[in-house]
DNA sequence: TTGTAAGCGTTATCAA
DNA sequence: TTGATAACGCTTACAA
């Protein structure tokens, strides 16, 4: 399957063995209904024959375009990530655009590398988590469209995310309503990301509307390692609290596990809620109360964004924010 | 930023405004050692201000390589699959190659669509699972390496895997050894992927070896929708068994859970295991025994093994089998 | 309907 | 140390 010259078939040397022009080989690949059946067909059986397959970067240069988008993200533990990027994957699928994956977290160059990546796609999604400076950012943006991903709201630049306040708001206005809760406590660390900072602001605002003094959160991380700490201050009494909100069901899980395993009763001495939905959530016992996030739905709408923007340049940087669904189970107290 | 012409910096506009040629711009993106300095510093200077990228299609047309490999899975759901893009992404990045996704699930043009990445990248790796031709694999074969995981052995072409026939005879052993179960049942399909079929032969193996007679496989997918089914069947009395192996955790969880929610007595009455290890698995009660395989170790080997093959084609197909490891936890009746 | 030829933006060889 | 210039493999006017 190599031409006479001992490489690989291009599209000359399948030319040259149909007897056409390479004009007509593009033809045939790409508009197949500009070309006569007899020679489609001729051409056809030597590209099936030499195996060729065209060469995307000279195709790249040739359209001016890369026909890929990048998508840069921290890690990808949980479904979180997982789900984003299926939906991307599929939004961009239907543009024909296939996807670039990056992934941050470990490597120490992370701004040469979105950098280098610009160079390869049309245009890039960026996780708000990434640590990525915002020079870069700038750059990046100067030469393709760049959509962001539950970022803090730098107001330039174009961002999705899903509903963080109010849910928190309504979730935590539960734990107090229906089940008498008065001392919360949130667990979490605001200032690492958008998110928790927003959750943690729902958790305030539900506290002042029914006329309680919010506390503190309590730091930690998203990974389960924090549970066990985190539990064993509500053990020791340390923290007093009768209900735990935390900023992510890996948190509340590794809590709660904790809590069973000491003797608490949860949720009757202290609720707790997580937020994801992730699929433990609905196999533990208690289940877990939670928040679902549309996240498939988030990655297959920013996709079709990024492929509007791609048409046209220039619409004004627009924020999207996608609702989120209070999942009650058993953790919080219901029934 | 941008040049006169109106459109986005190339080397030529960065050379034209650095006053230098374009091969001193390219040297000094490339090999910054052999400019002189005052002269590598203008240059820099230029890029930076004209916030300049280089253009990763027409670098890949000049250097004859995409610096990117393709991964081919059918979906993301669940741990395995992510973990695996994870590790394959890290070690893809060691090389300073970049990873393109292409997902299958729900898409009707699979061939066309690995064919055309084929075109995009140097070498591309294939989930067993997914429903492409074996013409079209030969086709891709013939321009770039292929690597293929969890697949049926076609001896041409190089595979990875772990382990499965050993690991699942000895989860098997130990239910009949330990636990004294003597009515086994495997929920799973074997035909329908080779793990699967591997872990079913293993299953066997572990009957024949302690003088019992193997049952029929009970079929399932991998998703989660057929556990209640599954159960049901155990529940009606049709299905007559002290213990039931399933193919993945998915399963697993989901029958254990409809069995705990009948009443009945896991793993007093039927133990259950599972495969993968999945988070749930150690959040649940009775925790779930299960496998687990080094995904992200075994992505990251088939990306070092994917620059191997790179550098030098023409190494034999070599078939790499990574060791599992078994997880007891409650549910196969361990304390 | 088909062919000619001019790009596309890099890298790399060879001279200067 | 730097510059001209020829690839690299494709798409696409424009001409025939």
């Amino acid at each position: 399957m190599v031409d006479r010259t001992g490489r690989r078939p291009t599209i000359y040397s399948v030319a040259e063995r149909a007897g056409v022009s390479i004009a007509t080989v593009s033809r045939v690949l790409r508009r197949p209904g500009e070309v006569r059946a007899s020679t489609r067909d001729r051409v056809l059986a030597v590209v099936e024959e030499m195996g060729y397959v065209p060469d995307g970067a000279a195709r790249s240069l040739a359209v001016k375009s890369h026909e890929a988008h990048g998508l840069v993200l921290p890690e990808l533990r949980g479904p979180y990530y997982a789900d984003l990027l299926t939906g991307y994957e599929q939004g961009a699928a239907e543009g024909g655009a296939s996807v670039v994956v990056l992934l941050t977290h470990g490597k120490d160059d992370v701004d040469l590398l979105v950098r280098r990546l610009a160079g390869r796609v049309d245009g890039m999604v960026l996780m708000g988590a990434v640590p990525v400076s915002s020079r870069t950012v700038d750059a990046v943006r100067a030469k393709l469209p760049v959509l962001v991903l539950a970022d803090r709201h730098q107001d330039a630049v174009e961002s999705f995310s899903t509903e963080n306040v109010g849910s928190a708001e309504q979730l935590t206005r539960h734990l107090i309503e229906e089940h008498g809760r008065r001392a919360l406590r949130f667990v979490g660390t605001p200032d690492i990301a958008d998110d928790v900072q927003e959750r943690y602001a729902g958790f305030v605002a539900a506290h002042e509307a029914a006329g309680l003094a919010p506390a503190d959160p309590v730091p930690a991380t998203f990974r389960e390692d924090d549970g066990p700490r985190v539990a064993a201050l509500l053990l020791d009494g340390e923290l007093e609290a009768d209900g735990v909100v935390c900023a992510n069901d890996e948190l509340a899980l590794s809590v709660m596990q904790r809590l069973l395993a000491a003797g608490v009763d949860v949720p009757e001495r202290i609720s707790v809620t997580g937020w994801d939905d992730v699929m433990a959530a609905r196999y533990v016992t208690p289940g877990l109360t939670t928040v679902a996030q549309p996240v498939r739905e988030l990655g297959r709408e920013v996709a079709v964004r990024m492929r509007g923007l791609l048409e046209d340049r220039h619409s004004a940087p627009e924020r999207h924010v996608l609702p989120t669904r209070l999942v009650l189970r058993q953790s919080c107290g219901c029934p």
